[in-house]
DNA sequence: GCGAGGGGGTTACACGTGTCAGTGACGCGT
DNA sequence: ACGCGTCACTGACACGTGTAACCCCCTCGC
């Protein structure tokens, strides 16, 4: 605007920020020194009153160090990168994500959220080792292939840890074993005497991460099961909105698909559904079972209580110190560890 | 290891990451030409023929520029510092969060969360300055200082932009008008005829930055509402925890609190409430009104259909393209946006 | 009196990058 | 033949920090 920014563009507020040359000149000591006192090096004996002197320009110029530079020339940083994907996940997946955030913070790593919007593998891996992380934890969003893995690994990662449905290799892999979920939610319903079994598949893009290994799941169930007595189950996949008209229309055909029951990915569609099912009509759980996942508070408050696969999730801070022994020690065994633990809760609805 | 590397340290796979050095030693060019060529700087001409050398031989040895290198140098980096609360925060909360990453990220943005524990805003803004963030979007876990923001802005962030209850002088202030939500709620009920009217407060730690206004705001409109023709209306707050047994306790010592409507900060602790007070034989609305905020869809699962607070809330978008504004032209003049709007939908609870 | 030893600092280099100021080589007009 | 301009590229510095190696001076022991 006015053209005086021009001449003198270096004038903020208080001008520049400070850098440890500024702090010595004004302690009257090298920069060295201050290096020594400000990171309390005790390989070298500074004496106590030039300590204060440092400490106290230190502190009268606001001096803040560089992280940058800092971790330029240590040749290492404590950042670890968390990529993370633009998709509406659920309360406990969302907690878990925040708790290891936090977890990881509390043991002084600085957390990195970054994007891989539409990219390859490789181009994310790439975009990734710019930054130097010393960790990457990868969510799933993107598969990442061996050669990612290897880029990450030579750019300074000491750990590099996938959470997903397949093990990459020379990663510590946590097997997020969302099949599981749908197997022992079928195979409560399989062991109530139903046999035709609709499983609700969100249509919401950037759920089938979630969604596709529940239904394989709830097939191998229903697969394993026709050996046994309860013979001849068969799942049937329903696409379904989180919206009421979608349930409505849904529970509108509910008779000519000759339904007896129902896993419905979630509680939130479980219970959207069986509202849709009771307003059409069906009696649950007598004319169609109904079971959920996640275990919400809010699943009980309905009538009948809705049932429910409850979910034990590895602790955010079970995975922040294995990423934290990773670090320390880059040779640690990739042990792959499940992420997740199903059981079913039942209750009125099937 | 072994004594070999000592005397070859060029080993790609082995080892040391590549530097713009090594590209420009295998293309038979200078440093300074291999920068020209990877940043694509127009102000210098380089031949064609330079050009494909420089880039097979960056392809070669899998080359990635150091991020913290280059912005040391460039003086400036494309960071934005996010500070976040450690607090279970509803879906909507959630989403704009997201969406507010998301679109940063799309803007080529740095997208960097970190924590300020139990720090002193002082304190807290001495971390966040290390890193020389380009902006720091506060999401009111600390009450930025004056001075706070004074440092940050010295140490190079162009913008900071607070979201929170009251207005920080130098910054892009987006007030989360919690009050009025609270206030909404509570007139839509004194106009429905109600006069004693509950105010849930979560116990939940970490809420309270939401509750507290929400029940001031609550406070204010019976206050107001005592001029007109509706006067005599009292607020009872009511502390709460987010389950069944508190929920119910509630509601057993309900008739002696002699309520007749009630505000229940979240759809979801109406709906555990309005739960108990059914189960309690307390009829909803006859006896007492019920009223949520959020507008979640389970709200309208339950019968009779949850009355709520329909807030809407600056896109995520909205905010990043203020920040990505405000970090082009550091001298945008600080406006401040009211960060949500709030409207009450009346259902059937009230 | 003189070397050893150590306390208290400093000098100098390295980390990896961007970019300004040159520097030859070459074509061209007079 | 000589100056001038353009092309294609290089040399050198700066960014802010950590740390190994060195240096000076004082004291102590013999």
């Amino acid at each position: 605007m006015s053209h005086s920014t021009d001449q003198t563009p270096e004038r903020p507020t208080g001008h520049a920020v400070p850098t440890s040359a500024d702090v010595a000149r004004l302690a009257g000591v090298s920069r060295a020194t201050v290096s020594y006192v400000l990171n309390n090096t005790s390989a070298v004996r500074i004496s106590e009153p030039t300590r204060r002197r440092v400490r106290e320009a230190a502190e009268e110029l606001g001096y803040v160090p560089h992280a940058a530079a800092r971790s330029l020339r240590a040749g290492h940083s404590r950042m670890v990168l968390l990529p993370s994907a633009h998709i509406p996940v659920g309360p406990l997946y969302s907690q878990f994500f925040n708790d290891l955030q936090w977890e990881l913070r509390r043991l002084d790593y600085t957390v990195v959220q970054y994007g891989s919007v539409g990219l390859k593998p490789d181009e994310a891996a790439r975009a990734w080792a710019e930054l130097r992380p010393v960790a990457v934890v990868s969510l799933g969003e993107v598969e990442l292939t061996e050669q990612a893995v290897e880029l990450l690994k030579r750019s300074g990662a000491r750990a590099v840890i996938t959470l997903g449905t397949q093990q990459v290799p020379g990663t510590h892999s946590l097997a997020m074993d969302q099949g599981r979920i749908g197997e022992v939610a079928t195979a409560h319903l399989i062991e109530s005497g139903r046999r035709r079994i609709g499983v609700v598949v969100p249509e919401e893009p950037g759920l089938g991460m979630f969604s596709r290994p529940r239904l394989e799941g709830a097939r191998r169930a229903a697969e394993s099961a026709g050996t046994g007595a309860a013979a001849g189950a068969t799942v049937v996949p329903l696409p379904l909105r989180y919206d009421e008209e979608s349930a409505d229309e849904l529970a509108g055909r509910w008779r000519e698909l000759g339904l007896d029951a129902v896993f419905a990915y979630n509680d939130e569609y479980a219970m959207l559904l069986m509202r849709a099912l009771q307003d059409a009509g069906i009696s649950v759980p007598e004319e169609t079972a109904v079971v959920g996942a996640d275990d919400l508070l809010l699943g009980r408050l309905l009538r009948p209580r809705l049932s429910t696969v409850h979910i034990d999730m590895v602790l955010g801070r079970e995975l922040a110190e294995l990423v934290d022994q990773a670090v320390r020690d880059a040779d640690t065994p990739p042990r792959s560890r499940r992420l997740l633990d199903s059981r079913v809760v039942r209750r009125e609805s099937s």
